[in-house]
DNA sequence: GCATACTTGGAAACCGGTGTCAGTGTATGC
DNA sequence: GCATACACTGACACCGGTTTCCAAGTATGC
């Protein structure tokens, strides 16, 4: 019953010519054909050209699903990611397709919940059905070791983003986020600021513990003081970093700039300011961090760390598929890109 | 020699059971196992029982690409898209996989880009390479009837997005546009506003001109005289926004209030406003539409058109795969949503 | 008790490609 | 002129599932 009605409702789809018709047609046999569609140098070119005649004039495409399952690997990259903001993932996206254009990868996305205690055996079932070629991993949830062990167990191809230690180029892409929050920190205190407040992401994140960590080590270097509660948690959302700001801005005395550890939370911030009446930059600066389009399309548009995660995400990309054929090639795919503070017009010196 | 490589390139990789391993230790045949898997009703209960134990025991996953080889079909959702914005389409994304949670099918992202000549051969040898289930088509790019045409003549099921007519149920989930945006009018000359100017998408696209139908049927039902050039032209992003709003601004007399036909462009008005020193909403009303995250994260937070598009895209979805199993089901799945006016802070009666 | 219908399970073909290996035809070496 | 090497091609098995067809077993009707 079943199976007839799916026999059906297959039937109607206009039936494709194969590799059988397309050998038939030149006289050849299936593999001589199978030859010429993957370049094989073992072919005499007047074979092929009359192969090649034939494949046109049928318009004849390869079965993806027959080929994945003769080479036992089939040609789809998984974007397993939990991360919050759109633009980013987005971004992602688009650095992955770059790499991927004119090959025969493509790409499927898996959007995870991180707090889920499922996930993990979502992720396993995600790989082990569909046998993917590899998979990208997307910060927060790179992060998680876990995850990582659990690609190597299921024999699947992984490459991780984020911010975390350059401890295995082939894979991992990671950029320079700890001196390039040192950098934003510096600039601030350079512009006279020495109340500056640090919302962080949430604890448990490597890229939250490394931009603390260049927060740290710039207010050290300043030999500043700063009080215990000049920290405040944000977990990346604009919410967030709305009650960040408010508890911060709330303390006596109330930082005159505050480092957001993303753009939506320094949008954030900068919400929370224009509710209170503060303008930015007169009565606060702010910096945020990644650089997506909302940090341009806010007023002010924000003084920010430019975070290359479409070059990142192409890398990757390229890192895991180049793999496959050239091993050598991939290994050379850059693994390390370097953040950068750009300057828009939300920093101004404090007032005296 | 490339055939070779390709070979032990693969041969790392764990070997997983198979349906043959499956049915040897279960003393059954494939086919059998084949019944199991695809719950057959025609089977002893107790050989399901013993075949369902020795599948848990070897962790056995049937192959997606043999099963998409022998069921001529597979088990893709295609996304094709075009939209500038990434919240929409991370929106879509989500709606749609809440769709495919709990099935066999997988989301595949392609973006393309609608203004290359290239763009139809290049979504036509995607779709004849990949041979997907279906697609789903983002506006603006789902207005384009080429790309439909050529789903049908591909044998590709579709579904179109957008806010077009309802001409076309099996293949369309579509919005009010028209209604919401005179809603969203009528509130603004409600509020005591006369001086209304448009920023409309740009000409040709369906949804451009159904929320300029329902602008000018809003401004003609009050007997309101507008002057020609308060109808403006973006391009939905938020710089066009930007360049809209201050050709606007500059007329004489500027208007009091701006509707833009999406929230990009709408932020992009705040942002012009701001950058002259006018103050949102006590100088200028604006409204957007979308209601994306944008519109509550800006300041003030803007008063929009609520578009229901992860619902939409969820039905989409449904409709689309619902079409294998369940014809009736996906016939009944709704078509047709309604936006809403959300009112925030960025609509104030004009000064007088 | 036997014919019949209905369950249940297996053998073999098939989906559309790729890999292995043997066979043919031509160029080269002696 | 014959043996050998090499370039090219095809027959056939195989990937891991589903489907067709048939046979055997079992329940039911008379």
């Amino acid at each position: 019953m079943a199976e007839q009605d799916r026999a059906s409702s297959t039937a109607k789809r206009a039936a494709k010519p194969t590799i059988n018709d397309v050998a038939r047609l030149a006289g050849v046999s299936k593999k001589t054909v199978s030859r010429v569609i993957n370049r094989s140098t073992l072919l005499n070119s007047e074979t092929r050209e009359r192969v090649e005649r034939v494949i046109a004039e049928l318009g004849y495409v390869p079965n993806p699903q027959a080929r994945a399952l003769a080479l036992r690997r089939n040609f789809l990259i998984g974007l397993i990611h939990d991360n919050p903001n759109a633009q980013t993932v987005l971004n992602v996206q688009q650095g992955i397709l770059e790499a991927l254009q004119g090959t025969e990868f493509e790409l499927v996305v898996r959007p995870v919940d991180r707090r889920s205690p499922l996930m993990i055996e979502d992720v396993r079932a995600f790989l082990s059905r569909q046998r993917l070629f590899g998979v990208l991993l997307l910060p927060p949830i790179s992060e998680n070791d876990v995850l990582a062990e659990l690609c190597e167990e299921l024999g699947c191809r992984y490459v991780r983003m984020g911010s975390a230690q350059l401890d295995d180029p082939e894979h991992l892409v990671a950029s320079n986020d700890r001196e390039a929050v040192r950098e934003a920190t510096t600039y601030l205190i350079d512009q006279g600021h020495s109340l500056i407040a640090l919302i962080e992401g949430p604890r448990g994140f490597r890229s939250a513990a490394e931009r603390r960590a260049g927060f740290e080590q710039a207010i050290e270097a300043a030999g500043i003081e700063l009080p215990r509660n000049f920290i405040a948690e944000g977990n990346y959302t604009f919410e967030s970093g709305i009650a960040a700001a408010n508890r911060l801005l709330d303390l006596g005395p109330p930082p005159t700039a505050i480092f957001a550890s993303n753009d939506e939370m320094a949008a954030g911030v900068v919400h929370a300011a224009n509710q209170r009446g503060l303008s930015v930059p007169e009565n606060l600066s702010v910096i945020g961090f990644d650089d997506t389009a909302i940090a341009a399309h806010i007023w002010p548009p924000l003084t920010t760390v430019r975070w290359p995660i479409i070059p990142m995400a192409r890398s990757a990309a390229l890192k895991l598929v180049g793999n496959a054929s050239d091993r050598a090639k991939a290994a050379a795919e850059p693994s390390f890109f370097l953040s950068s503070l750009v300057r828009r017009a939300s920093v101004a010196p404090p007032r005296p």
